[in-house]
DNA sequence: CCTTGCGGTTGACGTGACGTCAACCTCTAG
DNA sequence: CTAGAGGTTGACGTCACGTCAACCGCAAGG
């Protein structure tokens, strides 16, 4: 059973407009598109949108929320993880709300009050720090319950299929492969079919991921430093990105 | 005791940048600024500060903050409204952290999800009508201890002084006077004044408002049918706007 | 057969709440 | 007297959409 873009906009909150942007930047595209090009989205697009909500209300960039749906392939994993965020959530709420109590007693009996317990649970910095840093690791540990779920052999191949294709592209980009010659465009075509192959990304059932997708994953390849480090840096993934957008450009 | 803008936000968790905007557009100026122009902020600007914060989490944007904290004088009914709304927050916290041990239980056990239930808690819009509802209500009624505060005289005082005011503006709105005319400016001075008269507002210490706040508050009046309403529609907020905007420009 | 309306579509531009950066000022310490 | 810390004021950039215009496909009604 498949939803309109409007009935998803009434159940989950947000305007159409967030829902065409969520697909225009690669986020959330629709699970299919009828006459028209009229959207439409099925229960694991719905479970998509949930998460990306879900981290969107703890304030993370959409292009972070980006990364780490595309890292964490695990859903229950994951979905484990937004309990401990949303958990940490209400702390703070909690401590908003004592401060405010505070503030009140103070001003009613005309006492003084400290600074610091009125601005309390207001801090946020701190805690986005936190949640990167959680899913960074995470998504580099790797220590989920998808990835023992692979056993021994399937971890062994996957982590062999990951190093080798980094290791190519940095090898390329070392070797100052043109990113449009035939090698980098090869790479490109192998990159693109590993992230097909990843269960929960977009486009997994198609067998390849939509442009925007690629675009965007390859964007935040030289933006973020832990995943430039896949790639030979942040010169190595300036050449794998050039070499995706030009192949995504003109095959997918 | 003063603290200065570095201070402010370390112990608030905003950034310098964050202060010198909310100055800018009139909704926190310091209470004092030393050589240089540093800004100096002092405990009641702490407490404002504090109920800015509080209002943004719940999603208002900064010019309805601005028109809240000018209609809601009384700091400590105000807080018990903020508190409400923190409650109603936990609330929807609540339920969106039940969704996701719904959805996760469901994903575990393979069953399958109604969307309803997975996107409980996210709905925002509702919430946020709910709010503006609340403060609007809240601020036309004056129902609250400040206004009982004032005593039978003092509140038909204030009523006559309002009503007046208002029924200048939209009299001369409606003769069609020219909002640069002294007639105008006189009105627009009388505006000025009473803002000024009004505790808890910005410049009220030094007896007149800075300019800034005078022009958001005069952009918001035309912005806010609610507010309009008061000075005979949107053309005669309108004539306000300009009125007031010409006179904050010369003369505060 | 036409048209009216509904529910979408794609650009393109606007906006709110800041981030970021350059150039400059003022005071303190070495 | 010079360097550095901690500010200041523009001015421009950015992110996540809002808003608006122009258009399209399809069902119902005259």
């Amino acid at each position: 059973m498949t939803r309109s873009i409007q009935d998803v906009a009434r159940l989950a909150g947000v305007s159409s407009r967030t829902l065409r942007h969520y697909d225009q930047i690669g986020l959330l595209p629709p699970s299919s598109t009828g006459a028209g090009g009229l959207r439409h989205y099925d229960d694991a697009a719905l479970r998509r949108l949930q998460r990306i909500l879900l981290l969107r209300d703890l304030g993370l960039p959409l292009t972070d929320i980006a990364g780490v749906l595309d890292e964490q392939t695990d859903e229950a994993h994951a979905l484990r993880g937004h309990l401990d965020q949303l958990r940490a959530e209400q702390d703070r709420l909690s401590r908003r709300i004592a401060s405010v109590e505070r503030t009140l007693t103070a001003l009613e009996k005309g006492d003084r009050i400290m600074a610091e317990d009125m601005l309390d649970g207001f801090d946020h910095t701190q805690y986005k720090d936190e949640v990167t840093e959680r899913w960074g690791a995470d998504a580099y540990a790797r220590s989920d319950a998808w990835w023992r779920g692979l056993g021994a052999e399937g971890q062994a191949a996957w982590k062999e299929r990951m190093r080798r294709l980094g290791e190519d592209w940095a090898d390329a980009a070392r070797r100052g492969v043109d990113p449009a010659s035939d090698e980098a465009q090869a790479l490109a075509a192998r990159h693109a079919e590993w992230l097909g192959s990843i269960p929960g990304t977009p486009g997994h059932e198609q067998g390849r991921p939509p442009k925007e997708y690629v675009v965007g994953l390859a964007e935040m390849y030289v933006a973020d430093e832990r995943f430039a480090a896949n790639y030979g840096g942040v010169e190595g993934a300036t050449f794998v990105r050039d070499a995706l957008v030009g192949y995504a450009e003109r095959e997918l």
